[in-house]
DNA sequence: CGAGCCTTTGAGTTTCCTCAACCTGAGTGG
DNA sequence: CCACTCAGGTTGAGGAAACTCAAAGGCTCG
C-alpha cells in the first residue's frame, strides 16, 4: 500500500484539495488534519457530506464519473497522500487483497452514508447532534485521542450544514446539552461528561 | 457478466430478498419489479435508503461488514439475479474492466447517496418531492417507459420515509402540485404535466 | 489592539408534524 | 351481485420543532 504513495500534498486551512468537476486521476488518504467534503447546488445552497480524519480516503465518490463531485476543503492545516488511481487499479489487479480492500472501503462509505440518511431523515435535531458527538468521539478514540475531550475543527455553521440544521440551532443545542450536564463546551473545546445520556438521546424516541 | 448469473430468485410483493444482519455471500441485480431497501434502528424507527429498479444492483452496502446492513423488500412481484460475490471477485481479477465496472457502480451509489444527503439536509418538503418525481421520471425513461406518466410502486408512507417526511405531508404536496397544475394524480398513477415547473421548484431557493 | 468572524441568546414566524375524522377503492364473503 | 371490511389516502385544526431576523458579546489573527 505504501508503495502507491507517490507524493504528498499539504493543504493549508481553508484551501481546496480538489474541486467539484475536477477530472479525477487521484484519490487521497488523509495523513493529518481534517477535511470536509462539500456538495454545492446550482442555487448556491450547499451541504457538507462528510468530515474526514487521518486514515480516511477521500475522492472515491467521483470515480463513477471520473470527475470529483464535491469540493474537499481543509478545516485546519492538513496533509494528504496522493494515490494515483491508474496505479491503484493496476496494482489491484495483481493483488486481490488490495482489490478487496478498496471495495470494502467504498462499501463502508456507502454504509456510512446510509447511516447519515437515517440521521437526516428520521432523527430530531437533538438526536442528530448527540449522534454526531458520539461518532466523533469514537473516531477520535480509534486514532489514539481522548474519546471524551476533543477540539472541534469545524464551526457551528459547518456542523449545522452536515446535520441539516442552522447554526443557531446547533448553538442552542450545545447550550442545552451543557445545561443538562451531558457535555461541557468552551468554544470548540468539547468534553463529553455523560456519554450514556447522549447514547440514550440517540436511542430514545418510539 | 452474464456468465456470473448462477440463478434467479422471484420475490413476491412484500417479501424480503435479504434481511439486515444476513451474512453477505451474494449481491443481486434487479431483473424486473421494484425493491426498497430499509434501514431500521433499535427503537423501531426506519428509513428507506433507496428504491431499486431493474438493472440496478442491491446489496453492495454490506460488503464492508460482509453482512447486509438493510432489509431489501419487494414493492411488487419482482425478480433478481443472484451474483455470488466470491465468483464476482474471482472474475474481476481476470477481467480488469469488470473490476472497474464494480467500482464505478459503487462510486455511483455513493454519489447518489450524497445527492440524497443534500436533499434531506438542505431542501424543503416541496423541493424534495419535486426532485423525487423528476428522478423517478428520468429513471423510468432510461428504462424505456414514459418519462411523464408512470405508476408509483410505493405508498405515500414509503415516499415519506424515503424523503424524511410524514405521509400526510406527502399527500398534501401531491394535492398541492396537482392544484398548481404541475402534475395529475389518481391514486398511484402520476402524470407529470409541467416538468419545467418541477425543475424550477428544485432549483429555486436562494 | 482593532476588525471581522464566530457564537450566543432572544423574539417572532414558518414549516412540518400530530391527531383526528373521513373518504376511496380493492378484495371478500354472504 | 352487493354489502362489508380494511388498508391506503385525503383533508382539517392545532401544536411543536426548527428557522429567520436581530442584537450583542467573545475570540482570533493580523
Amino acid at each position: 500500500m505504501d508503495a502507491l504513495v507517490s507524493e504528498r500534498v499539504r493543504i493549508p486551512r481553508g484551501k481546496l484539495l480538489y474541486r467539484q468537476g475536477d477530472p479525477l486521476t487521484t484519490v487521497y488518504g488523509v495523513r493529518f488534519g481534517t477535511l470536509k467534503t462539500v456538495l454545492t447546488l446550482q442555487d448556491g445552497r450547499s451541504q457538507i457530506t462528510g468530515f474526514h480524519l487521518p486514515g480516511e480516503i477521500v475522492g472515491l465518490d467521483g470515480l463513477g464519473k471520473m470527475a470529483h463531485v464535491s469540493d474537499a476543503i481543509a478545516l485546519e492545516d492538513s496533509e494528504a497522500c496522493v494515490l494515483r488511481f491508474d496505479e491503484l487499479q493496476e496494482l489491484a489487479r495483481e493483488l486481490p487483497s488490495l482489490q478487496m480492500q478498496i471495495m470494502r472501503l467504498m462499501s463502508n462509505e456507502i454504509s456510512r452514508d446510509h447511516d447519515m440518511l437515517v440521521m437526516l431523515g428520521a432523527m430530531r435535531a437533538e438526536e442528530r447532534l448527540a449522534a454526531f458527538l458520539l461518532n466523533l468521539s469514537q473516531r477520535m478514540s480509534t486514532r489514539g485521542y481522548s474519546a471524551t475531550e476533543f477540539l472541534l475543527r469545524m464551526s457551528r455553521e459547518e456542523i449545522g450544514s452536515y446535520l441539516g440544521l442552522k447554526l443557531e440551532t446547533v448553538s442552542r443545542l450545545f447550550s442545552r446539552f451543557a445545561e443538562s450536564g451531558f457535555i461541557q463546551v468552551k468554544q470548540r473545546q468539547v468534553k463529553l461528561v455523560d456519554m450514556d445520556a447522549l447514547r440514550q438521546l440517540v436511542g430514545s424516541r418510539c
